[in-house]
This record gives structure tokens, sequence and C-alpha cells, in this order.
DNA sequence: CTGAAAGCGCTTACAG
DNA sequence: CTGAAAGCGCTTACAG
């Protein structure tokens, strides 16, 4: 592979000036500029990236941590990010943690190792160590979708609040009473926030939350399966169920399948994140959707900011209720 | 951040011993060994990977270029990819070519630039010059899923043609007669040879394939939508489609809830490539499966292989047809 | 406007 | 068993 020298000799110049009109410095003559661009297309070379990260301490490269590549949720997260990041001339490259901490630190010191030049994460449960060292080391980073509390940097997300107050609400006017959730992993930000919605949203409309009811899951599908298995253990299973995620829905939706049971007759459901297919399930989907490509930009921008730079504030989004008939919403046309 | 210096410095020896024991060289005697391993996490010393890159002309990452992230076919595979990548010491970079050719080039160029070490490509449709390029340059490379004609690099795909055949007879053993099919963009491997297998199969049962009955697809949700509004324009729309990915038949779906129509009476459906919301979509949707994860796996085995100096074959799985009822499999008992 | 030289942080023959 | 030195392929003050 040719490499600046051969550029350099061919066009009879020095690296330094092979280097500089590659780099677009003014002050280099338009007959020399054009000879070494002839050899650099001659020779088709391509600048070493590797060198030139050493060389100039950056890389123009962003890391993403995601919590699940086979979520979608992520995945168009994942896109929108890539999009954003190219459009300013940045890579990126992306870490599926899978909702492992242990993975997800691997990830982020091997991208810190790389010396990516900012990290977004949308952090695992847990205590993550390598976070906070990468937080104290000072690149630049933001929290998209989820965060860490005591880790003081930029989060991008959407609120999902008043979306979980809105079905409750939904719920409610449908006639049910007996309301149950199934949490993503404990310590995660999304999954606090959408159990305490939910939480203070039944106890406006007087309804109990009683500890059964409360599903502790991982936001993947096998965890939605165990919860709902549980939910029919009960003496007196829920007649509606609020997935936090739509891994989660699948599971559920796996699960009553197994059984022979059907939604929304023997349970209703709603999911949080609204997904493609979801209008073409059986009945369809109830959920709660986020403005996930612009949580992507937004994400990017305040990290690029970041990056060159310049400060970023955290910037909190909304998410809507999208009812479709997982809940019963049909009831009256179908009977 | 700590150098290799400062570790030198702390353990009192230098940078070549701290480098040594680094990298698990024999020889080091075992006191210094220790005391540089001391140093090294008092410190929290990382080495640069970027230094290293240069100077051991090796990355330990490998490239894989996808065609769509958005398409859950890919994503199982990039997971499947990086798992096993991590698991022999390797990172992966995902590009994402969005099914656009200066896309795809673009990645690879990015890629190329980085010095990984070996390539994973689902090529785009088109003549791709960076991939030529590629090849041409000799960094190791493999095809995964779709390949491109004439470059000549071990390709790890499946055979859909079994299945695609028994998809039709399928079809044909349902009453249907008007099939048609929904392809992929038309450079593709993988759609020409679901066209091929679904044309030749026709053939098999003395169906016809008249040219309207074969729409013009991208692999994209959109296209799905497009052709089968076409469908619907026909004197004699088709009975039953087969879209040759599932996000094809996500966009017929569409399509047909649009305008009220339902699978299967007022067209049955089928897809290739199999996903976990398939089974609960109203109706389940018939489809063929592929072992995607073993195709990620074989696919880094393959590109490991070449990339340690060893030599590597194509490797060629099976797909197979999973009924469920988009087809009208539940004609009678529904009756 | 251009070149010679230093240096980014490592690894690795080469000596001893 | 360990160190001094060269060099990976670039960029960038510093001179001229």
């Amino acid at each position: 592979m040719a490499g600046i020298k051969d550029v350099a000799a061919r066009a009879g110049v020095s690296v330094a000036t092979v280097s500089r009109v590659l780099n677009g410095h003014s002050g280099v003559r338009a007959d020399t500029r054009s000879r070494v661009l002839s050899a650099v297309s001659e020779l088709r070379y391509r600048p070493n990236a590797v060198a030139r990260s050493l060389r100039t301490d950056q890389t123009r490269t962003l890391g993403l941590i995601i919590s699940d590549v086979l979520n979608p949720f992520f995945t168009e997260l994942a896109r929108a990010v890539e999009d954003a990041a190219r459009s300013r001339g940045y890579s990126v490259i992306i870490g599926n943690a899978d909702e492992r901490l242990a993975l997800q630190d691997h990830h982020v010191r091997t991208l810190l190792d790389r010396r990516i030049d900012g990290l977004l994460v949308s952090p695992a449960e847990g205590d993550s160590v390598a976070l906070r060292e990468a937080a104290l080391s000072g690149i630049p980073m933001v929290f998209v979708d989820r965060w860490i509390e005591g880790i003081d940097v930029p989060v991008v997300r959407a609120d999902g609040r008043a979306a979980v107050r809105e079905l409750v609400g939904h719920l409610y006017g449908l006639g049910h009473r007996r309301l149950a959730i199934i949490t993503g992993p404990v310590a995660t930000t999304t999954s606090n926030e959408r159990v305490e919605a939910f939480r203070s949203a039944l106890r406006e409309y007087g309804l109990p939350l009683p500890e059964a009811y409360i599903g502790q899951g991982d936001f993947q599908t096998e965890s939605g399966r165990r919860v709902t298995s549980a939910f029919f253990g009960l003496d007196e299973p829920p007649e509606a169920v609020f997935a936090t995620d739509n891994l989660m829905a699948l599971g559920v939706m796996d699960e009553l399948r197994l059984r022979g049971l059907r939604v929304p007759d023997d349970m209703a459901l709603a999911a949080f994140d609204d997904i493609a297919w979801f209008p073409h399930i059986d009945p369809p989907v109830t959920a709660i959707a986020q403005p996930t490509p612009e949580l992507g930009h937004r994400a990017v921008a305040a990290l690029t900011d970041l990056v060159e730079g310049r400060s970023a504030d955290s910037v909190t989004l909304s998410a809507h209720l999208i009812p479709r008939r997982s809940c019963g919403e049909d009831e009256r046309s179908r009977r």
C-alpha cells in the first residue's frame, strides 16, 4: 500500500507538502497542489488513519454503547446516531452490552483504548467502574435514554412519565382495575421512572399496586415470559400488564400463546417503545412511542459539542401514547 | 493519561521491559514482572491501541458491512458476528450500508483507512469499486449472506433454494395458483437466487410467472408497500405473495391494512427470513428461516482463518420453511 | 511557499 | 534477563 513518502516522491515534493494539501491547508502553490493530487490518485493513496490519529491525538470516532442490539429501539437509535455522526464527519463504533455490566465495561475500555473522541452511552444496570473512570478521565461523554446517578454528564432522553400516566388513565377507562407492570433491571433509570410513574398514577386512580404485580424483568424477552408465568400463578392474576419495553412485551405474548391464552381477553397488554410490527400484531399493540431518531440526533449534537470544546446541556423530549387494541379498546365493537 | 514511560519510570525499568510483560513475553524475571504489574495498576495504565496498531500493523479489529441495521436479520447476524469475534480476541466495527452502494463504499474505505485486519461484507446492489479494490489489495475478506460475482473470496451463506421450492409446493397445496414475488435489488445474489428458485418451482407445478407478478423491490419496507399497491392495480391480482425479505413483508402488511384488506383472505403472504414477531402477527407469518447465528459464527471463523494466515473455504448452510397461517393454512378450521 | 526534523506511544530486533 | 535505539506513517512548529 502506498504511503505518504511514495506520494511525495512521485510529486517531487516533501511529505510535509503532501500532508498540507491533504489537510486542505492554504498556502500551497496551485501547481504543486495539483501535482500532489495527481500523485495521490495515481497511486490510489489513502492516508493511514491510525498514524494520523496517533499524531493528532484525535480519531474522529465516537463510541456508542447500547444496551441490546436485538432491541429495535436501540437499533433505531444506533441508526440515527450513525447518520448524525457521519454528517458531522465522525465515524461511530457500536458496542453491544447485551444488558450485561461486564460486557458493557469491556466495551468502554476497548473503546477508550482506541482513543475514541467521545462516548455515547445507554448504561446497563449496576455500578460501572469503567464508566466512572471514563467520566473522571474527562473524555467527552453523554448519556442517551438511560443514565447513571452521580455521573455528571449531559443526558439526552425522553421523559415517559406523562405518557405512562396517560396509559394508566386509558387502562382505567377501559375498565381494568388490576394493573401490573414488568420492570427493567432494578437500577436502570428508565425502568425506575416508568415504575414510579405507574405507581403514582395508580394511586391517583385509587388503585393498589401489590408487590406481586410488580414483575422483576431485565428488558429482555425471556424475562417477560417468566414474569407472565408468575402472574398466572397468582390467585388473582392481573387484568392488564404494562411491559416497560418491547422485548418483554414479546415475552408476554410468547407465554400467553404457550398457554393458549389471548390478548386482551385473558390479559391486556401495553408496551413501552413503539415498533414497526406492533400495528400488525394480533391484536395491534398499544404502546408508548419515543422520538427515537431525534434522541439520536440530539445526543450526537451534544456529544460533538463537547468533543469540539463547546458546552452541552441535557435535553428532555417527551413520549406519547398510541392506543391500539391490545388493551381491549375494541371491546364494544367485538361484542 | 499515563503512558508506558510513566509505568517504566515507576517500576524502575525500561519501556521495553514494560512492553514485554504487557505482551506476555516469557523471559522477564518474576520480580521485575510483578513490579511492572504493580506500576501498571497503580497508574491505571492502559496501552494506547492506536500506537500499538501503528507499530504492529494489526488492529485486532474486523469490519462488518451490513446491508441494513433496521432489518432484524442483519441485526441478529451482527450480534453473532460480534460474539464470535470477541471470543477470538477481535473487536468489530459495523458499517450500515442502508442498501446504498455509495454509503457502503464510504464505509469500506473508512474501515480500510483504519487498517482493520479483515472485512466481512454483505454487499449492496451494484458494482462496488471500493470492494473490488479491497479484494485486490489483498485484505482478508469474506462475504456473508450476499456476495459479488467475480470477487474471489469465501462466501458464507444459506442456500434458500430448497426452502423456496418447498414454499411453492406448500402454496400450491393450499390451492393458490396465482403466485407473485417481491424481489430485492436486481443485482443482489440472494434476491436472484430466491427469484430463480421461485420461477423454476412454478414451472415444475405448471404455473405461469407473468412479468407483472415479479414486483421489483429493494429489500426495504417501502418497496413492499409500493409493489403491493401495483399488484392490486392488476386485472387479476395475485392470490399469494412471497416477499423475499421480512421488511418487504412488513410493507405488504402495511399496504393491505391501509386498504382495509386482510391476509390471507385477500392475499396470502410468505416471507424470507423468520423473525421473533412473526408468530404473533395477525395472522402468524409463514416464513423461511435461515440459521442466522451460525452464519455469523462461520463467517467469523473463515475470516479469522484468513487473517491469521490459514486458508478458508466457502460454507453453505440451508434454510427451512416454517408454515404458519398467513398463506391460508387454517382455512379449513376457520370455515 | 516549501523542506528538514521532531515526535505521537508503542514494539522489537540487536547487544550485552 | 534487560536496555538503547530504530521505526511504524503521519503532522506541525520552525526555518528559510
